[in-house]
DNA sequence: TCTAAGTGCGTACGAATGTACACACTTTTG
DNA sequence: CAAAAGTGTGTACATTCGTACGCACTTAGA
């Protein structure tokens, strides 16, 4: 019952490998994510990911918990700097349309998350833990009602950006924003 | 160069596997979509597949383009058929909250279908083609800007009531698509 | 220094997958 | 009726996958 005999030789494997995870989901998606895929995007043998991991599964849903971490404080940090609703509502219009928070990379992780959270109980938790939260900074600057419909703004918005070819004019989701926490008081 | 000598036996089998694949996606997403289960699913040997479609990714492709032709049409009869503005709000929050248009089959679907389009060009030209005509069938009612506020919502609104248990508040999404719709004439 | 215990990796293997293809069957043509 | 041509299927095969596991290596205690 002792503790640790020995301390690992590279600590930052873990992270690596799922930092790794997210760049193969994001090039080949989900169904095109394999572990030697992965072992070769980090740059590690194929048996770390056996040793470090109980499946392949189980690798998915961490990386999906890293990247879930990972947007929920960009997205915290933006709106808790915001110091009354105006500022808030810019604040959002950036994240809708900014290139730090919707980048195609991030986007298509995104799908690929939602996607897999239906077929899956641990990465369904994980987004619905994530939504609660955002749900939470949103609250600090707007009504229930208005969060609900300003989260389907931010959901929503960037996703069909993607698929047209020209940028989202930044003025005009400015605007819609500021009409629904307006007249959803 | 004469024509076919023979008919088939069973001229349908092609879209009874389509909807069979569109079944099995469901299921069991993407990444879990084999040949085997397809046939599984159809009642169709495993031959069947092979015969009738080039390869595994001609199969989700057709696939994915039946349910948005499927879709689309669906959202364009709904929208045609408002009279005018206020009805097209109603139609289109109808569209969010229904139980024929955002069922969780038809969800999950979607969020595949997103996610696969990252990865193939031609599903992801069946999606804008799609978009293009939904689009199309919003601008009858909409102005131009309003438009793209009013797709952003029918977008994410019924990917969040997908995570949160409760339904949906039918009145308040339709007064925020009545809201956007009248600050951006 | 010696030993025990945990760390990490190369390799192998059964299972499952996508796909090809030889072979029957059915219908039309001559 | 004979044969040609297209329809449809069962099966086999090469490949790739996830995962297990024996073996070397490194370090902490005796």
């Amino acid at each position: 019952m002792g503790g640790s005999r020995r301390v690992a030789n590279d600590p930052l494997r873990k992270q690596r490998i799922l930092d790794a995870t997210l760049n193969v989901i994001a090039q080949h998606g989900v169904h095109g994510t394999t572990h030697r895929r992965i072992a070769s995007e980090a740059g590690v043998p194929l048996g770390s990911l056996t040793y470090h991991f109980d499946s392949l599964g189980d690798i998915i849903e961490q990386a999906f918990a890293r990247m879930a971490e990972s947007m929920s404080q960009r997205y915290h940090a933006a709106l808790t700097a915001a110091p009354d609703q105006p500022a808030a509502c810019a604040a959002v219009a950036d994240l809708i349309c900014g290139e730090e928070y919707a980048t195609p990379r991030e986007l298509t992780l995104l799908h690929e998350m939602y996607a897999y959270a239906n077929h899956n109980r641990t990465v369904a938790e994980t987004l619905r833990q994530w939504l609660r939260r955002s749900r939470a900074s949103l609250a600090r600057h707007f009504s229930e009602r208005a969060c609900r419909a300003v989260d389907a703004l931010i959901e929503g918005w960037p996703m069909h950006q993607a698929w047209e070819g020209e940028p989202l004019d930044r003025e005009l989701v400015r605007e819609t924003i500021t009409a629904v926490a307006e007249r959803l008081r």
